[in-house]
RNA sequence: AGAGAAA
């Protein structure tokens, strides 16, 4: 976090022209108050005020600070931004969206996806992926599967991700059966499995103590020339060590060093 | 040049 804050530095120094108080102090929490303060170390370089930040530059800063948790920095920037006249793009919402779906809250990240519509940004696939996931992990499943509903409706194209999560979501409801569907599904509409979605379904079928279609998965991934990693080899484990079957662990962790 | 998925 020290270096979000000294890339804020760098911001506040390239604009120099907005004062502190185009900040909404509302917003900022007060441990984390933002100063737009003048590093003349960076200084020397970025030559104060004379470069003006685009949307690209808001919009990293802000997917930062949303990363690090500290949303209140996050909407404070965003704040600054709309006051300059920089208008926020789909990515400035998405990165809002998934900073306030990582804190759990959800209802701001839906209210966010109908503010973004009604100033005419439209969310893209992202946006609704990253709502449709923060669903799932809530267990509201149903509400997960009504916006990808409106995603399709809207006339989005579905991509890798979204199919990932989707997976992921009817796994962790435990219906298995239609995640493998949609699994055998994606071919056909030109949708490319890679090792996320491979180790999804190999997580999900360890869990469940199905150890023989997880391991006619990791065949199948190796296969279409996709590698296992460290995460898709710890779901095998765990799955062989709960039924003790040790011979087979022993097996693909010797796989797995070579 | 900036946003989303699996232990």
């Amino acid at each position: 976090r020290g270096d979000i804050d000294e890339a804020h530095g760098i911001l506040a120094q390239m604009m120099n022209s907005l004062s502190h108080d185009a900040v909404d102090g509302s917003h900022v929490s007060p441990i984390n108050s933002i100063e737009l303060e003048i590093d003349t170390e960076v200084g020397e370089y970025s030559q104060g005020g004379h470069l003006k930040p685009n949307h690209i530059t808001y919009t990293t800063l802000i997917s930062a600070y949303c990363r690090a948790g500290m949303l209140h920095e996050a909407f404070a920037i965003y704040e600054v931004m709309v006051k300059g006249g920089i208008m926020p793009d789909e990515i400035t919402y998405s990165s809002l969206i998934n900073g306030l779906c990582k804190e759990g809250k959800l209802l701001e990240a839906r209210n966010l996806l109908k503010k973004m519509q009604s100033v005419g940004v439209f969310p893209n696939q992202v946006t609704y992926t990253e709502l449709i996931h923060a669903l799932f992990k809530s267990g509201k499943a149903q509400e997960a599967y009504d916006l990808y509903d409106e995603m399709v409706r809207r006339g989005l194209v579905s991509d890798t991700v979204v199919f990932s999560v989707l997976i992921d979501g009817l796994c962790r409801e435990g219906k298995l059966v239609e995640a493998r569907e949609m699994f055998e599904k994606m071919p056909n509409l030109n949708l490319i499995r890679n090792h996320v979605t491979y180790t999804t379904l190999i997580h999900a079928y360890c869990k469940s103590g199905n150890i023989q279609d997880a391991s006619m998965l990791l065949d199948e991934m190796e296969k279409e020339g996709l590698k296992a990693n460290a995460v898709t080899y710890n779901a095998l484990i765990d799955g062989l060590c709960k039924k003790s079957q040790i011979n087979e662990v022993v097996e693909i962790f010797n796989k797995m060093r070579e």
